[in-house]
RNA sequence: GUGGGUGUAGCUCAGCUGGUAGAGCAUCUGGUUGUGGUCCAGAGGGUCGCGGGUUCGAGUCCCGUCACUCACCCCA
């Protein structure tokens, strides 16, 4: 084929859509700049080892070969090349514990860091679901120790940011791993992971599945029943605490998790709006990996299949050199997750496809330095300018403007002064370089929202 | 990795039981030699994903392959 075919999961947004993701990350930066969280950027390359640590295998994490490396470098003939291999990442949180470690001397605990990136992930690309894709993750790690009200926090920090997104109405959910571990426990149950990873597969296989599940890991029929009252629960207070309460199972783990959870509910209730809603979610488990206490998701109004577009948690040993631990606790926003379904929906885009808010047209080609002047003017206070790019006929230098949806074109007289016109409405005024200046909303490009799905 | 669906113009698609490739939109040019969008006229643009097979003849039927896509798995 003539013309390159688009690599599937690795989206490629046209200037308008990149517009528009940029200041969604601007945003996301300021906010957490707001509440102190301090940018770093990890490199995109780790050890495999590191990326595979714990044995998790089953990850589908890019490998990086140098094209002419050695045989037995680029086979990994043994446990110690293989080690060395580099992969690209899969995440942030891995890279962040290792830099986290690496720099452990040099940086000032509680840590708080910001980090929007790139990372790759091999699996089989959906809408939603990217090769490659932009995260954005805040995480806070103690030496030693880290205060529970961080987990407060991080709720409140990513509430704040993302009611401020351009975005379809989210939902928070919250949940604590000490909760529904307390209450299996109490329950008496005894493989807790075979359980929990049962009940998180209630969205997908329904209750009566679940059920069979649970009794298929042990349980009885009362305590499996149990366990789905529980994961029905979903209060937008702390009122879920009631009805935990009320179904009589008593466990210290989960006395524990009730007061943790009623505390971010609480702390980030303080931060919800019509833009962002919390709820105690208590189906909410997160996987099987790290998690300790705290657990986030977040679902997306009208786009729910997508599944959760910003989680994260509590974990107890974020890193560990052996002789101290670092636990944390972070959550991670997906920019492309979010932002890629609403493009490709027509629910989201730019007012126009480039910065550019001023085409100075050009009469003649001999008055392209005249012209540059006019534009340098404009642009030293701030308003986007380009020069025409061809003496046309100005229908064409119009049209020229209008096809990028650039609002306004300014034609030269003497000097600085001309006139300007705003394409859209076909007004035209006499205006002067020096101190015209276009309406704010048109300085630059805005972000547009449909609300249905356009075309 | 497993299973389904789809590949024809830049985009959306038509193309019958095989008979020499089409439409709309978009693009460009002109009507309109300095103020666009409407309208009119015209033009460019395709190895029908790729390879093989059946046939006098394949976009069409068969096999393979690749890509895209949906679901599972997993997750932002």
């Amino acid at each position: 084929m003539a013309r390159p075919a688009p690599l599937s999961g690795f989206p490629e947004w046209l200037p308008g859509q990149r517009m528009v993701e940029q200041q969604v990350i601007d945003s996301l930066r300021g906010t957490f700049e707001s509440w102190g969280f301090a940018p770093i950027e990890t490199r995109a390359a780790e050890p495999l080892g590191e990326l595979l640590r714990k044995g998790e295998i089953d990850k589908e994490v890019y490998v990086l070969r140098r094209l002419h490396a050695e045989e037995s470098e680029a086979a990994g003939t043994d446990a110690t090349e293989a080690a060395r291999q580099l992969g690209l990442h899969f995440d942030l949180t891995v890279p962040f514990a290792r830099y986290v470690l690496e720099n452990a001397g040099k940086l000032q605990f509680p840590f708080r860091r910001y980090q929007v990136q790139k990372v790759w992930r091999g699996e089989r690309p959906q809408e939603g679901r990217y090769r490659e894709f932009c995260q954005a993750d805040i995480d806070i790690v103690g030496a030693g120790e880290l205060p529970f009200h961080h987990d407060v926090e991080i709720a409140q920090v990513m509430t704040e940011a993302l009611a401020a997104l351009p975005v379809p109405p989210l939902t928070l959910q919250l949940n604590n791993r000490r909760l529904i571990e307390g209450f299996y426990l109490g329950l008496g149950a005894e493989d807790v992971p075979a359980v929990m990873r049962a009940v998180d597969k209630l969205d997908k296989i329904g209750p009566d599945g679940v059920r069979d599940l649970l009794l298929a890991a042990g349980l009885k029929d009362g305590a499996a029943t149990a366990c789905l009252e529980l994961a029905g629960i979903v209060t937008a207070d702390s009122s879920f605490a009631d009805r935990v309460a009320a179904l009589g199972v008593e466990h210290e783990l989960l006395n524990q998790g009730i007061a943790e959870l009623v505390a971010v509910v609480d702390g980030a209730a303080d931060l919800a709006g019509d833009r962002v809603r919390i709820t105690a979610d208590l189906r909410i488990a997160r996987g099987l990996d790290y998690y300790t206490g705290t657990v986030y998701e977040t679902r997306m109004e009208s786009l729910e299949h997508l599944g959760s577009v910003c989680s994260g948690g509590r974990y107890e040993s974020l890193a560990s050199d052996g002789a101290h631990s670092y636990p944390g606790v972070g959550i991670s926003f997906g920019v492309t997750r979010t932002l890629g379904p609403l493009f490709a929906r027509g629910r989201l885009s730019a007012s126009r496809d480039v910065p550019t808010c001023v085409v100075v047209a050009l009469p003649e080609e001999a008055m392209r330095p005249a012209c540059a002047r006019v534009a340098a003017a404009l642009r030293r206070r701030g308003i986007a300018a380009e020069v025409a790019p061809s003496a046309a006929r100005f229908g064409k230098q119009i049209r020229y403007a209008d096809r990028r949806g650039i609002p306004f074109v300014w034609f030269p007289g003497e000097g600085l002064s001309g006139s300007v016109k705003d394409i859209r409405s076909g007004e035209q005024v006499e205006a002067d370089a020096a101190d015209w200046a276009p309406p704010e909303q048109d300085l630059r490009p805005r972000i547009v929202v449909t609300d249905s799905d356009g075309d």
